[in-house]
DNA sequence: AACCCTATAGTGATGGCTCACAAGCCAGAC
DNA sequence: GTCTGGCTTGTGAGCCATCACTATAGGGTT
């Protein structure tokens, strides 16, 4: 007599449910699969049959065959920044709602080589598509040149060619900050912009530009920071000289974070002297002193949204989608009508 | 004559390598799993056929076989917040340079039912390890019990069982805040704790109370927050009134952001009137009014030990291992001598 | 010259699942 | 009573690697 195997070590398999089940593998394969074509009986034997056995389908065996891994790709830079890690978590929940897995790839800078690597890696493990969140202008003409052959969902950008995009409509964020200023009877409005080549930083330079053309205002002084509290206290001092600014846009929080310290140490009260807006809404901000108003971006929304172009996109290959979400203003303290200067 | 497929279509396999080369499949193999036994001469020809077909191993069927998917899961709890999002990206950079992709699934809550779904799709999914940061006292226990049967590093405590850990050192790191606060000459030093089952808020509130009574003092106020910079503003509201406590020490950056408008509302000054001290180290706090002395945990660290830890489970299935990174006092200007009091 | 050994390469089985197709069954129609 | 067709179920091939063997060649030994 052969010496039977401990069956209780080897994982059980199709066939093992099957035997126990009464029926072919493929019955159960139906099962699984929610095929139609199966009786009330069958379908209640085999599903007992796989929870006595604890039966679990392998993952590798159904990608080789159906060569699809149920896994997208998230490459993301900044993600242990605010926003991106908020996408991240949007993304990812709606990607396990839809019944998807999700491998992430975290970048720290915008090195082509870095950034390509990644997708290779992401295309070796065989994902079905790829959510892209490098804010950068030079990110489109990338992807199109590597031209990887799986959708491909850019975050923070219209769609383009073969890449779709999902994006916050900055400029109008911008519009909305600086018309708010402009509303509020301030007349030399200075911008903190984010770095070059950040789209983002881009569009809010551009929105705070057309608002103030369109309200027949001169731009004001645009200094450049690099998104970090530190750089929006360096351009703080700057701007701290010049006492005809009575309002500043900067490009995000934790700039404006910045500013504010930079004005307080010089004796500069917010919203009394200078009126400050940032974008993001940090969750901390509405304990600034004073309260930051800020755009909030809708970073949920954007990730629910980018999973739904990705699973469109999956599903049946049509052109590249957009879609756009609204940003919106929070009005707190740190904005107030201009004093007249004395 | 049988019509030619497109061969265009179809992605190479090893076959098409090895035909293109002029060996067998297995030789193909073999140079891809970098076998000794594979002339020098072989070898290129076979590098050459993979670059020309431009072949990429299907990872399915190597998983298939191998039984091993080069994945890890992650599962997070508050995914979008600071620490959590750096040991992610801390996490997931380690196990890209050891060749392992990371999947993640973030949650929101503890819920058992979410956690224990959540862990679900990752077994589903094949994972060879996964890494819990769900830094609630409740989940070695909720591990242990499910039972898994794949190598678990938990974030955040001791190794206990099967189950690895990988911790800061957060009794130490509250100790040295309180010993700077008692070496400042402040002897009634309050307490805004983190909410109630979280482990890091515990070993903090420990931490405190232990270094308060190494130095003789009685234990100040302890209050208790949700980590938000809301329950920090609740908390300074309460400690306003109190003109007998010169210093806080606030289980996290987010609450003493709250604490200071509580206590900048209340014309507190900080740090002349009252000390504070948080933990985290949030970018931002530098540049608070007044820059914030806090505790920086090393979550860049805990990452890669955590992936270190990961790595040596997954190699030798030995018995569990704890490694333990320092956190370490960053003085800045929200702590000074203790006001003799009038 | 016969033999053994090592280095290198090839053969065929195998992993667990889905797909395409074939087969069995039973009801209703003629 | 036979036939037709729909509903269920089963059979066998195939996905693409790796693994365990086997085969071959060339060098060194005795």
């Amino acid at each position: 007599m052969l010496p039977t195997l401990t069956e209780q070590q080897r994982a059980p398999v199709m066939e093992d449910v099957a035997l126990r089940a009464g029926v072919s593998h493929q019955t159960v394969s139906r099962v699984l699969n929610g095929s139609p074509s199966v009786s009330p009986k069958t379908k209640e034997k085999v599903q007992r049959a796989i929870v006595e056995l604890g039966y679990r389908r392998n993952t590798a065996a159904r990608a080789l065959v159906t060569r699809k891994t149920q896994t997208i790709g998230l490459l993301a830079n900044g993600l242990n920044e605010y926003g991106p890690a908020n996408i991240l978590l949007a993304v990812q929940e709606a990607a396990r709602e839809a019944g998807y897995f999700v491998s992430i790839a975290g970048i720290r800078g915008f090195a082509h080589q870095e950034i390509a690597d990644a997708l290779q890696r992401f295309l070796d493990q065989g994902v079905e598509g790829i959510v892209v969140q490098v804010p950068h202008a030079d990110i489109p003409a990338m992807l199109k040149e590597l031209n990887l052959g799986v959708p491909i969902v850019v975050i923070g950008t219209a769609a383009d060619g073969s890449l779709s995009g999902v994006m916050v409509d900055q400029e109008k964020g911008a519009c909305e900050a600086v018309q708010h200023l402009v509303d509020l009877g301030h007349t030399t409005i200075a911008h903190v912009a984010g770095p070059d080549g950040w789209i983002d930083a881009a569009e809010r330079v551009s929105g705070w530009r057309r608002t103030l053309a369109h309200a027949g205002l001169a731009a004001g002084p645009l200094l450049t920071g690099d998104w970090t509290a530190a750089s929006g206290y360096q351009a703080g001092l700057k701007l701290a000289e010049d006492p005809t600014i009575t309002a500043v846009f900067a490009a995000n929080d934790q700039m404006a974070v910045g500013l504010l310290r930079a004005f307080t140490e010089k004796g500069i009260c917010v919203p009394e002297d200078i009126s400050l807006v940032g974008v993001d809404d940090l969750p901390e901000g509405a304990y600034l002193v004073p309260p930051l108003t800020t755009v909030r971006q809708g970073f949920e929304e954007l990730g629910r949204r980018c999973l739904e172009v990705m699973l469109s996109q999956l599903e049946s290959a049509t052109t590249a989608q957009t879609a756009v979400v609204e940003p919106r203003l929070i009005v707190r303290a740190s904005t107030a009508p201009c004093a007249p200067i004395q």
